[in-house]
DNA sequence: TATGAATGAGACTTCATTCAT
DNA sequence: CATGAATGAAGTCTCATTCAT
């Protein structure tokens, strides 16, 4: 009968506010600029939202999430430990090619002290990384005194930071290649190692 | 004397600002809750920094640039690459334990995309770790095919994801200690060497 | 059989916006509430009527029609002064028991001065309540010096006050009796006599 | 030091709430308009009340107050009933002549079954009448029969609804006069004597 | 006919900044 | 020099209304 939702719409906001807050910072996107930068009226996110703030840290869990169902899901259908770092760092790059802002916008909100992810995450995260360790220290290719702190120091620190400074072109302008996560985690598991 | 109630003045603003943009983000950090944490006048502030972004700013360049000379000086007086991790460590470690609130700041404004460095700084920063690479590469302890990007990747960005899991109390509420530096100098030392 | 479905949609829409109105005020009662609560669709409502206020003014001026239609049809088929009183509060309470609602949104609009009667029912209430003064001033039940604005503000607006603080629960939680509408009308024709 | 509050600018702001409420409603009188006929910025109200609506409840409830100190004042120096209703009626027509929208102010939300009273107001407004009600009984000028309920609906309703249709302009746009008073108060006592 | 997704004007509110004192 | 009252631009959000389906 009546008109149904448009999904694109909904995607346009979510893509423009990412693309917002990275750009201008949390206060500087304001709801106005996503909207015209989304192409929807001022008011439509509110439809689908009940504030900005929410929005965002929905965006934010649902990334962290995503993020972390990779982590998953690499490690079900590998055995190996460095085979694991590889294919996630693989993955995590080819992520930041395809999405720079999306990248940016997880690094910038986990190192916002305002913006907590839900208590369920913030439990079910480090507890994916202490299986991983797990795996690791079993097979030998990780110190068996390392505690998870400093395991998660290392990864995926090391990796997120090495994008992170990509996305910056800090250093460099260039995509990001299978060779830049090969070099990556190499570095990790020099790191890890007994 | 009148003046040194001026400076008094000034640190209170200084430090009311980092701990209200730490606890509340940049937008949530209002001018008049900084001076009413700083208890001094709303105004005041203006008499000593043109505008809120400029204040913040200016801690942040500051306190970049704090960072940096310590790194500095601490290259200066040790001749051994080890050593000179160790003791930068262990430095960023005590003033985290000092100042929490201004070791949050710092992390958190080198991961908003929106406060960028002086180009000065920006400069200057990656040369002093270039010359603590080359330093490191003519010992031995790291590896001579390692880019400056990968470098920084492994340090500082170990040692501040240390500190700053510490201070968003992850996995521990323990303060920084000496034993802590030395567990992550020894996880940089192992990634870096050839 | 159609139609009669849409008459009870009708029905629910305007007791929905009476309630809403009277529990919200006006602007607090939002189209979207008041079609919820009458379990229609938001744009249903602008089949009927072309705006919220436009509604909200049939409303008002359907009761109050309503209102002066019961003295007049009163006043007809009654000889006596006294009895005319007397049945006109004991219907006024039959409504206010049976619908609170109606009677708290008459009252509410009659004292809102952005709302206001159509010229048409502006003139014809006093002319019947002018009609209702003359009858008693010549049966000798009223003072034949009372004006008009004297005499309404003892006959409605005691038997209305007193509905009005009783739905208000100020003093009694009661429903409104015979035996309320008798003291009333007691009050009423003391305060109007000679 | 610093400039001092303004209070006129204060006063101009109340009064400007009550005419815009009165004359457009409680939704209709927008903060800009307030604020426009005030004469002051549109965020100056928020630097003495917290909200639009804590601005009008305030207003309402500091207006109720001083009608109660009225009758309290009144009844401490009176000791004939019938003067004190007089002395009341005169006091509450001087005050409607001065300003009606203060009157019409009152009148509306009083009316207005979402702006309730606090608590407090609630308890003390009908104990200033039920001492009047015990005055009047005890001087025999008051049905001894009378309820508090019965007594409030002849007094004060009949004085404000007297005093509401003039400024409502019904039935004459003359100022009310102390002969005005004396026609009201002449019509309650016959209302309430035994 | 009835729906409800979408709009956008305009509401309330905040707060960086100014400047008279 | 320091204050804090006042401003008003700009932000977040609501909701009456429209119209494709």
């Amino acid at each position: 009968m009546a008109k149904s939702i448009d999904e694109t719409k909904l995607e346009r906001i979510k893509q423009a506010t990412i693309e917002m807050v990275v750009t201008k910072g949390y206060g500087g996107a304001s709801v106005s600029s996503i909207a015209k930068k989304a192409q929807v009226a001022d008011g439509y996110l509110y439809r689908h939202f009940p504030s900005k703030k929410a929005l965002v840290q929905f965006l934010y869990g649902s990334h962290i999430d995503q993020f972390r169902q990779m982590v998953y899901e690499i490690m079900e259908s590998n055995n190996s430990f460095d085979t694991i770092i590889f294919e996630f760092n693989k993955a995590i790059y080819e992520m930041t090619n395809e999405n720079p802002s999306k990248a940016m916008f997880i690094n910038m909100l986990m190192n916002d002290y305002t913006f907590l992810m839900s208590k369920d995450m913030r439990l079910r995260i480090p507890e994916s990384f202490d299986k991983l360790l797990e795996r690791g220290q079993k097979s030998g290719e990780v110190d068996p005194n390392l505690s998870l702190e400093e395991f998660t120091s290392v990864f995926p620190a090391i990796s997120i930071e090495y994008a992170s400074s990509r996305v910056k072109k800090i250093f460099s302008e260039e995509k990001l290649t299978e060779e830049d996560a090969r070099k990556v985690t190499n570095l990790c598991m020099k790191a890890l190692r007994p």
